[in-house]
DNA sequence: GAGGGCTGTTCTACGGTGTACAGCATGACC
DNA sequence: GGTCATGCTGTACACCGTAGAACAGCCCTC
């Protein structure tokens, strides 16, 4: 394995999927420790899974691993590197469709979306990476190609693909942002979901300006007729991906207009 | 103004926006320094458009505002209600429409989502904040507000209107979230826009298992004809802002079927 | 005009962070 | 058996957020 202070000067640094993966077996070494990049990163998961980004710390890490902090730099080069591999093996979990199965578009478009809300609500440390770094390690990558494949049958032109997929994917990774963000609250104060949420309207509420907004709220949740914040998160989902798949349709449609 | 150190206890952490803002003018003082939360959170936005949420500490906000790190703490609790106020700072520069205008919801659905795509690749510290606070400051609210009302004149039933939203506006997040990321890592590398997009598709080309993706991305490139990535985000934005007026639409029209 | 109290500032210090660098044990090779 | 790369440890540095105490200056009351 190439390691960074091997490489030439300042030279710009690589990404982590570039370096060589290849290990050529164990010759030598002091204490063993049986660290290698795959219990670290499953590590990193765990850790960020349970105590969120904020508290994720090389030396915490180096302690889960029964190890010294600097040991982890052997396979990896810095902190963001780590972070970058844990973004990447978190879309790992995803379940694509299989690429022969040819069922309609609409219902792979929504199970993909639905897998994606469900792996960033259930990682709510993952957002903030896919926002921070460019996200194209391999299973990123296959997730985008299910996601091309899936959108290329729609009968959407070839340049409309990419936008229509911006529209969808970006929507669920807002609302999945969202949506991590407030359970990550709501479980952080142990009140329930809905009563963390009356809490923040009424706190919101002592504000004079917000009155007509939290009012059109008032009278929107009223409308719905009890939900609770769950089943509000949900429709919101389901309407929304129907909206998306409405918008797409439509374009299709003016397309052979 | 009521400071944390007055507050009873260890009694929920109220939001910043609730403190009394009342300053009830100055009645002493050591140096005088001019501080003030106006010109803290100037400062604040300031540096972090100049170097980057990652760079900005306290101290180095101290410095700029030519006082000790501590003096900040007087008119702020935290550094994370210190972030809290850039955020709802930032939403104040959104311009938003004439509540009584009149004008067709679709062209203001158009100049809103504009005006927050630009504010985020602005600020391209501002999407992680947005993800990780409430975002519930008065400027956002006023934000909310305006969007809730544009979204009411589309002739949707209320309890889809919050769907709908979060359809274009979590579309907009993510898109904004990307862009203002893609711009930083060119400009931080000094290249072209489409220098850097040309590198990171060869360095992704190295991987054998994203040759699909990648083949795929080129030939929708070439089908695009020679398109800048400026242009291309440009219209992947608005087709997928067309896309998802569109699915506004067909979702009015389902309701009335 | 003297004194007390509040306000805003500074100084010091603590426990954390990411990571550079040097050293050292170990096993595989010639 | 010597050499050498490998994998690990220990120490150290510069920086971070912020608690706490000290203190300077102004206002208010007497």
């Amino acid at each position: 394995m190439v390691r960074a202070d091997q490489r030439s000067g300042k030279a710009p640094r690589p990404s982590v999927w570039l370096e060589d993966r290849e290990r050529g077996g164990r010759r030598g070494g002091g204490q063993p420790s049986g660290l290698d990049r795959d219990r670290i990163t499953e590590a990193t998961v765990r850790l960020l899974d349970a105590e969120g980004l904020g508290k994720f710390s090389m030396r915490r890490l180096a302690a889960e691993l029964d190890v010294t902090a600097m040991s982890v730099y052997w396979y990896v080069d810095t902190k963001d590197d780590l972070l970058e591999l844990a973004l990447d093996r978190a879309f790992g979990e995803l379940a694509l469709p299989d690429p022969e199965s040819g069922a309609d578009w609409r219902d792979e478009l929504r199970a993909l979306a639905r897998e994606y809300r469900a792996l960033l609500v259930r990682h709510s440390w993952l957002p903030a990476l896919v926002g921070r770094f460019l996200n194209i390690g391999p299973h990123a990558l296959r997730f985008s190609g299910a996601v091309q494949r899936v959108l290329g049958r729609t009968g959407l032109p070839e340049h409309e693909v990419t936008g229509a997929i911006a529209a969808v994917f970006q929507f669920v990774y807002g609302h999945g942002t969202v949506e991590g963000h407030f359970r990550d609250r709501v479980a952080s104060t142990g009140l329930t979901a809905d009563e963390y949420h009356h809490r923040a309207m009424t706190e919101v509420l002592r504000d004079p300006d917000a009155s007509d907004v939290i009012g059109r709220s008032a009278r929107i949740m009223e409308a719905r007729g009890g939900d609770t914040v769950e089943e509000m998160l949900e429709r919101d989902f389901t309407f929304a991906l129907d909206l998306l798949i409405a918008g797409i349709e439509a374009m299709v449609a003016r397309g052979r207009g």
